[in-house]
DNA sequence: GCTATTGTTTAGGCAAGATTAAAAAATTAT
DNA sequence: ATAATTTTTTAATCTTGCCTAAACAATAGC
């Protein structure tokens, strides 16, 4: 009842749910682009994703997953996340280089290996890069992070709670600037010039933050400021 | 330098690596059996692995691994066995019930990710089965194990370490036995009429075992027994 | 020493998944 | 509306790993 793809055709179902997620459709371009495929191997596959019913796809117009495309799709991001919170958590992996094994681990197991191994974890609500692991039903916690783009006013405090770009090197240079999850920080200024930051830490130290940096992350607003006209 | 092959050709150096130590050589027929592939196939794989420089292939004779064969044959048999350790002591599986996803498990990962594996578990010396774990070198720790057969003298203490078959039905069967590895037993009497045993368990209670259960346990002898010749 | 059996290899093919290059459809621009 | 561009699809081919069937060695029996 619970059917599961190949590895390839898991892989197809993952960011084709991504790319729906985003633009309602995924595009065979977009597809192909996301798993560093041509375009004629995703028209292929899509084909045959259509015939198990895991996939509509509309020709020259793009995909969108079935329930059942869903499930697995959906599924397979649960033990992506999972997997990634048991290396950082576990093995001490840095969080920029759990990515790639996760990929592989994705794709092991059933859905009780999949309880257990959350069980064990302490069912996590988020992976080491703030993305939320969706339920064994494949639901997700309401996402109430922002990009930071939309805290302007100063003073305004905010927690880091993700980041939208899990590359190495970015995360990497998080490290650098001494910027973690759960972190929190207040506005100091913000110049329009060059999109940059300034930003005060918990113990009062001011961090500098480029805006290629602070557009790639997702911030919770802790106590949202009063508007000066409200009584 | 470290290379790794693709998943059926680690499977293939696994299988070599086993007869190899059984038979001097492995043969086409033996490895095909054991793979539950075809002999074509099996010939086939061998001129791939021969060309990489992991087998050495004599026609119509067999196959034996060169040094870099076995350092691969022997790093997925440590990560297979890790892995056993990781389902059984972490996520809780049976051991009747953890091969078939330490068969996939093992081809993940680099020796960076096994040796912090190896950490996590505490550096374990065997698997849930009682098969030695292959160091990071790939050296074996001396297997002091012998089959129940070797143990003929009444009163004879042992300490089961070790099933030579990890069938399920056959640990299933040993849990139904009440024996597990690390329990001890003393040799009552044995029957040679069907091959059978009778033992008694550390708390005195008796227990009967067929020629085909203890034909497949691996045991320490305890203390071994005085001839009743030796002074 | 020749035949029968067993084990191994070759030959031809299939399936999954991918590629390149060319054709067809859709979109955008004028 | 037609031309230019982009996107998608088709067609042919490649790779990995497997299979079946037939040919070929090697071993065993007499």
């Amino acid at each position: 009842m619970n059917s599961t793809g190949s590895i390839s055709q898991e892989n197809y179902l993952k960011a084709i749910f991504k790319l729906q997620n985003e633009h309602g459709i995924a595009s065979n371009q977009a597809i192909a682009e996301k798993l560093a495929a041509t375009p004629a191997a995703v028209t292929g596959m899509l084909r045959k994703l259509t015939e198990l019913e895991w996939v509509e796809h509309t020709a020259y117009q793009g995909a969108v997953l079935t329930p059942k495309g869903k499930k697995i799709a959906t599924s397979t991001i649960r033990k992506h996340r999972l997997w990634e919170v048991f290396l950082v958590e576990k093995l001490q992996f840095k969080w920029d280089a759990v990515h790639q094994w996760a990929e592989e681990l994705e794709h092991i197991g059933d859905a009780d290996f999949t309880e257990r191994l959350d069980a064990f974890l302490g069912c996590p609500a988020t992976d080491p890069h703030g993305d939320p692991i969706p339920d064994a039903n494949g639901d997700w916690a309401g996402n109430e992070r922002v990009i930071l783009a939309d805290v302007l006013a100063c003073n305004q405090e905010f927690t880091v709670r993700g980041v939208s770009n899990s590359a190495s090197d970015f995360l990497r240079h998080l490290d650098a600037l001494n910027i973690q999850l759960g972190k929190q920080f207040s506005v100091v200024e913000h110049f329009p010039f060059d999109g940059s930051w300034e930003w005060k830490d918990e113990s009062g130290g001011n961090v500098r933050v480029s805006r290629e940096v602070a557009s790639q992350l997702l911030v919770e607003l802790n106590r949202p400021q009063m508007s000066s006209k409200s009584q």
